[in-house]
DNA sequence: TCTGGGGTCCTAGGACCC
DNA sequence: TCTGGGGTCCTAGGACCC
């Protein structure tokens, strides 16, 4: 049996905990660069905010409807979700935390009465964080999923759904004719697993709604369509397919890819973008003990301009598996050089860090050379350590700039709020 | 004037092997 | 007149997730 905590609306909620004055506003939270909507409140979505609306449509709601904009600001989500999952991880045996604002639980062989255990949970995140969620309950993630959009659209939407599912779920405590009928008011697009393409492709077939998917032949899910689908059909039928990852598996790849503030055209300021993604790559690697193969780094204009385009991307093997920042940005710089053209306006560029191994593992070979290995090695950890305390940015390769080259390629964020939580400097003051 | 970032999995088809 | 069978690995593209 499995429980999925979500927070509503998460970002925006995460920016209410210290901006009281935002609660009952439409408010949105902004991509990087300030380009499109990634997160509305309940009111925003009222009037009619999508979810990845361009900024620059929308705007003009802002004065017209007191709509707030601000920039993203994950330094306090991530410490936000990292209160929330703490909490969270007391309703049962085991945690998996799925993305930053939700996590599943398993809440087999739990005793006593499930909702009424969900309910209090959620009183207390309420309580001690600010963080309103939903919990949905279901015998697998699948159907936990499901049951967590029937929570919140019952909040959101009075009358869409018995007042009694509001807030928490619990599709496995139901009879199964009102989980039929459950199954019947929800569209097929809800489900966790079918997106637009499958979605547009079942409602093509008369399978509008949820209970229409589970009454499918499952050999026939997939031929038509996939392994995928199937697993998902049956999942919805009760049989549990995906199992809980309580510990996250290492990462296969790691990228840094940013849109620039600005169009940049001139190398060198790219070379900076380029050195700057690279080391950050390099960062999450050491992080998760990996060591990369081949760094691939690619940079292209923008589809949405009518400019001439270019868009490339090519993969340099290194000399040997490193987690080495200086290595892998000179990887990086090299790729760089070979495909960039002058006389485009570039939008974005990238590094992806792929061919992962174990730091572990490491091939032995003839020491020619000076300069890798154990003392290496300690720089980089040292490094790490300086920019975790001081700050990220503190200590950096030197062709990451040092600002006297422009700097069109950062990005814009024009309302991001105080890192309130994470900032000895920002932190809120209260008067008495 | 603008439209994010970071991932995973599956499938089909080609190359290659014995 | 006929030109097998079975398998792996890699890559590109599609679909999905938040």
């Amino acid at each position: 049996m499995y429980a999925l905590v979500d927070g509503n609306n998460f970002y925006v909620s995460c920016e209410r905990v210290f901006r009281p004055d935002l609660n009952g506003r439409p408010v949105i939270v902004l991509s990087n660069n300030d380009g499109c909507a990634i997160a509305r409140s309940n009111e925003a979505k009222a009037l009619g905010v999508k979810m990845g609306a361009p900024w620059l449509g929308i705007r003009h709601l802002e004065e017209k409807e007191g709509l707030v904009a601000l920039s993203a600001n994950f330094a306090l989500y991530g410490d936000m979700s990292d209160r929330m999952m703490s909490l969270v991880a007391g309703l049962g045996h085991q945690q998996e935390i799925y993305s930053i604002d939700e996590s599943f639980v398993d809440i087999s062989g739990i005793r006593g009465d499930l909702t009424d255990r969900s309910r209090r949970l959620r009183q207390r995140v309420l309580d001690w964080t600010g963080l309103p969620t939903c919990v949905g309950i279901g015998p697998t993630k699948t159907l936990a999923k499901l049951a967590n959009h029937i929570a919140k659209t019952a909040e959101r939407k009075p009358g869409s759904y018995p007042a009694e599912f509001s807030q928490v779920c619990n599709l496995a405590a139901m009879e199964r004719e009102a989980l039929q009928q459950v199954l019947a008011a929800t569209e097929v697009r809800e489900v966790w697993g079918v997106g637009p393409r499958i979605g547009q492709q079942l409602e093509a077939e008369g399978i509008k709604t949820v209970l229409d998917l589970t009454q499918l032949d499952l050999a026939t899910v997939r031929r038509r369509w996939s392994v995928v689908l199937e697993r998902t059909v049956r999942e919805l039928q009760g049989t549990p397919c995906v199992d809980l990852e309580e510990a996250p598996p290492a990462k296969k790849e790691i990228a840094c890819t940013r849109s620039f503030g600005r169009a940049v055209m001139d190398l060198g300021e790219l070379e900076e973008a380029v050195t700057t993604f690279a080391s950050r790559a390099a960062e999450k690697l050491r992080r998760q003990g990996s060591h990369a193969g081949q760094v691939l780094t690619f940079v292209r204009t923008s589809p949405f301009r009518p400019d001439k385009q270019y868009s490339r991307s090519i993969i340099v093997p290194l000399l040997r598996p490193t987690a080495d920042t200086a290595a892998l940005v000179e990887g990086a710089l090299m790729g760089l050089r070979t495909i960039y053209r002058s006389g485009y306006k570039f939008a974005k560029a990238g590094v992806m860090l792929v061919d992962l191994s174990d730091a572990c593992v490491e091939q032995g070979e003839l020491d020619f050379e000076e300069g890798h290995g154990e003392g290496r090695c300690r720089l980089m950890t040292a490094m790490d350590a300086l920019n975790r305390r001081y700050g990220r940015g503190t200590v950096i390769i030197g062709s990451a700039g040092t600002g006297e080259m422009p700097r069109n390629w950062a990005m814009r964020q024009e309302r991001r709020t105080p890192r309130y939580t994470t900032r000895i400097g920002e932190i809120p003051v209260g008067k008495a």
